[in-house]
DNA sequence: AGATTGATCCAT
DNA sequence: TGGATCAATCTG
C-alpha cells in the first residue's frame, strides 16, 4: 500500500505517478481492484478549476488537510468523484481519479469509476487504508508506462487555468 | 445537442 | 432563504 509520503509530493508528480498504480476497494468483504489510467491535478489557491480556489469552506476544508485522505463530492446531482488529497497541510491540492481499468472493463470518467468502486460520501475525509476500505498499491514497473498529458476536462469556465496540461493518461 | 439532478455557495 | 452553478453521463 502506498504510504502517506507518496501523496505529500508535488501534485503534478503524484498525478503522473498514480498512472499504472492499482486502486483497491474493500467493500462488504469483497475486494475490487483496478489499474489507474487517467488522473487530473488540482493544485493551489489560484487554480480557478479547483474547488479550493474560493478559499476554505465546509466542503473544501479537506483539500487543505493531510495528504493521503479521501475527498469525495457529488456533481450534477448524480455522480460522485473520487479525489486523493496531496502535498502539505494548508496547501489545497488533490488528484482526481478519472479512469480505471478493472477486469478488462474500461471505466472512462470519474462518475463511472466511483460507481464501480462503490465510492460515496461515506468515505469522504477518511484516510486511505483500512478505515475507508480504499487504498492504492504499487503497479508493475512504472518506468515502462507511456504517459500523455493534456488539458483538464469540463473546466472551461476556469479560463487560462483550463488550458494547463494537468491531466495525465495512459498512452494506448 | 439536451435532459437529468441535488449539494454547495453567496448575495439580489 | 433562494437562485445560479457545477471536476458528468446517458440517450438520441
Amino acid at each position: 500500500m502506498l504510504s502517506k509520503e507518496f501523496f505529500e509530493n508535488n501534485t503534478l508528480d503524484v498525478a503522473r505517478n498514480l498512472i499504472g498504480k492499482v486502486l483497491v476497494r474493500k467493500y462488504r468483504g469483497r475486494a475490487i481492484e483496478g489499474v489507474i489510467t487517467e488522473t487530473e491535478a488540482y493544485m493551489g489557491h489560484n487554480d480557478k478549476a479547483s474547488h479550493a480556489s474560493r478559499g476554505r469552506t465546509q466542503r473544501t476544508e479537506i483539500m487543505f488537510g493531510e495528504a493521503g485522505h479521501v475527498y469525495v463530492y457529488l456533481i450534477y446531482g448524480m455522480y460522485y468523484c473520487l479525489n486523493i488529497v496531496t502535498e502539505a497541510k494548508d496547501y489545497p491540492s488533490a488528484v482526481l481519479i478519472r479512469g480505471v481499468v478493472s477486469s478488462g472493463i474500461n471505466l472512462n470518467g470519474p462518475g463511472k469509476v466511483a460507481r464501480y468502486f462503490h465510492i460515496d460520501k461515506k468515505i469522504n475525509t477518511l484516510p486511505l487504508g483500512k478505515e475507508s476500505g480504499l487504498w492504492v498499491e504499487n503497479g508493475k514497473s512504472a518506468a515502462l508506462i507511456k504517459i500523455n498529458r493534456g488539458a483538464r476536462v469540463g473546466v472551461d469556465y476556469a479560463g487560462w487555468w483550463a488550458k494547463r496540461n494537468w491531466r495525465f493518461y495512459l498512452k494506448k
